[in-house]
DNA sequence: CAGATAATGTGTGTAATTTACACATTAATA
DNA sequence: TATTAATGTGTAAATTACACACATTATCTG
């Protein structure tokens, strides 16, 4: 029955020699992945950018992109263009969007897959340094090479959604962090002041947090409890989607 | 200064040819487009799918796709692709995710960027048949082509999340509709039962509807009033976002 | 045409969550 | 030792979410 139907239609039906060859020789685009790192020192959230590669973006920064080999899996080559870049590894990479304007790259047809992560500033040493590689404000990050503004702001947009989602945040801390670091975060991030007690109030209640009964150390004012977060307990309640809300 | 860094790393920086050699010639893969189209009928939600081109995958159901050419943006490709599988324009597509493994297309390597959308099937007349085309209860749709499924399952899933936080769904819905056929849509898509009162009283606190003052035609019970969505009204309230929850 | 059926339409009380808001405490600094 | 600047805590009010029951209306059946 299905043979059959298959067999009327017959005339629609590519060969795999036919893809083959488009596959080989007609439609061949060059695809890149960039990598948007964003990273908290300071109370401020930060970017990882580098000088362009190009002399037609001289002087501008841009994000951390290569080309994406033939017989490389396309999350691979985001890790390894990472690596490449920074030296960083063992850092979660999430895919965010795809861009492919004709016209985005001075180079030629380059289409390119972005990714993002959230990584500790101090956990993470960067063994790399072409290019000028350092961690920007994101405050002060405007006119990027190519479309990498829009790149970025995308990210950006994406990040501040799955912050409120998931607890993504606790990466760009230390290990050991005060509720005060956790607030400066999320205000970093979601770009608002919010209330200290609710603050508290909300993320004590969602009893994630274990108490280590240590105080922060060096800080020129009354030290606050420090706390790590519990990662077996949160794995282990199931995440509700619910609620339309618009 | 800028300059003077940028001098000072010189070696670094890539002329424009080296790239545009490595776009032109080393570096080229095959980019295609995959389109997840959803609609509604029959207190149903429903997916369109077409038979696999390849013999590999005789008999198995695919989704929309093909190759994007070199000389045309990605988001103008997935209309096109779209139009030439189905005949549908006047469709709002948006990108979900893209695919790269290595070995995803037995053609060779072909990565392949995702949309999706969700579309009135009274109102969309399909007018190319090529390949089978035809609308698939999602709870029939098993074992696709390709990785397929793979791609599919992460469209249900974003349509899940984006149907709560937008009024996507109107778009699946007769102009006028009835709260019943509303409700039918969201139980569809969210694979959940809901209260039919709470239901009511949550879409009505909204304020986006308009009463139309009729009623349902032709029904075997007591008809419902039909109303229209208000796109005006909602597009000049803002989304906030707001409200940390995992 | 009368009764049965099946869906529409509406309201209320309770629980949970969010928001606004003030004061005592602690350590460092001067 | 007094000042400063941050931490730590509680409560009331408002809003939102949830559970739940009954009268109404049109159709269908006998």
């Amino acid at each position: 029955m299905l043979a059959e139907n298959h067999l009327k239609q017959g005339k629609a039906v590519k060969s795999l020699q036919k893809i083959q060859s488009e596959v080989e020789n007609i439609n061949r685009i060059a695809l890149s992945v960039d990598c948007v790192i964003f990273g908290f020192d300071e109370s401020k959230l930060k970017v990882l950018l580098i000088r362009s590669d190009l002399k037609k973006y001289l002087g501008k920064w841009s994000l951390l992109g290569d080309l994406v080999f033939p017989n490389e899996d396309l999350d691979a080559a985001a890790y390894r263009i990472l690596k490449q870049r920074t030296g960083l590894s063992d850092v979660y990479l999430e895919q965010v969007h795809t861009f492919g304007r004709v016209d985005r790259h001075p180079a030629g047809r380059v289409v390119t897959v972005t990714y993002c992560s959230l990584i500790n500033v101090q956990h993470h040493k960067l063994n790399i340094l072409d290019n000028e590689l350092h961690w920007h404000d994101i405050k002060n990050v405007t006119d990027l090479a190519f479309d990498h503004q829009e790149i970025f702001d995308k990210c950006i947009q994406q990040l501040q959604k799955r912050v409120q989602e998931h607890p993504l945040g606790f990466n760009l801390l230390p290990k050991k962090f005060s509720l005060r670091e956790l607030q400066n975060l999320y205000e970093a991030i979601l770009d608002i002041k919010m209330d200290r007690r609710n603050f508290r109030k909300k993320f004590f209640s969602m009893d994630f947090f274990i108490d280590l009964k240590e105080m922060e150390q060096n800080v020129p004012h009354r030290p606050g409890k420090l706390y790590k977060f519990n990662y077996e307990k949160y794995e282990k309640r199931k995440k509700k989607l619910s609620g339309i809300d618009f």
